[in-house]
DNA sequence: CGGTATCCCGAGGGATACTG
DNA sequence: CAGTATCCCTCGGGATACCG
């Protein structure tokens, strides 16, 4: 219960404070997870540092476009780190930053809480649409 | 580091197993997540139950149709639920089910880090920005 | 190898008006 | 009060082709 209450106060707090939408840290970190790369390039980072065709190819429906995009997104915001070996051809290796690394504790707890509740949430759906489906016509 | 390695064997782990994008539970919440208005609400009902348009004051800038369509999503996952009063007029109340209540844990701890890692990343930000700007062309 | 540049489409979501 | 229904426009992101 004091989980939900930790939360209500800082939802309030913000209330009060103009809560500029634009400068609310959580929807500045939400936007990021929520597209639809970013999560699973740092977490195919966190084992270790990776080349571009190295991550193209443990993520196989990327494109290179969006593989880049997000990529210096991340190293924008500092998540990431990029080291350019000037070898013939170019080598190019990118590596989790700090900032990112510490995203990992939390992104974990998210995770672990997707794959437990998973089928909880598949379960209402289903029930959800079957009621929905009896009550409408075909 | 455990934390780091746990992360990536789940990810190795994903590798091995066909990796249907489509059933990825992180793909699914994260997608969640990742809306607009999704996360605001679920801290909005965070303290207790709040009619509709309680929950539209408390969210200034969301309109009702988002607000309706995000509902409806929330309740189809069975992250809240949604009580009608045939008082007249109408009142609609929702609140978080013990699904949704059981993802403020994990909510929390994203929260709390994109509280105290805002300042790093506004300060990355800066910083890219800068660097980028004096290299380029006004 | 590690990217850019371009084109293009569909979904997300805002504004507005109407309803039981 | 608690929604629906429409219109419309932005923009995330896929496909493809080219470059140092």
């Amino acid at each position: 219960m004091s989980e939900s209450d930790r939360i209500a106060d800082k939802f309030t707090q913000w209330q009060g404070a103009g809560f500029d939408a634009t400068r609310c840290p959580v929807r500045d970190v939400l936007d990021h997870l929520g597209d639809k790369w970013t999560t699973l390039i740092v977490i195919a980072l966190a084992a270790g540092p990776r080349r571009f065709n190295e991550i193209d190819r443990l993520i196989p429906d990327i494109s290179k476009r969006m593989l880049t995009q997000t990529l210096r997104n991340l190293e924008r915001d500092g998540f990431v780190t990029r080291h350019v070996f000037p070898t013939k051809p170019p080598s190019v290796s990118y590596r989790l930053a700090p900032l990112g690394h510490s995203l990992l504790g939390p992104l974990a707890a998210l995770i672990d809480w997707a794959e437990a509740r998973h089928g909880e949430i598949a379960q209402a759906r289903t029930r959800y649409d079957r009621a929905e489906g009896s009550s409408e016509a075909a």
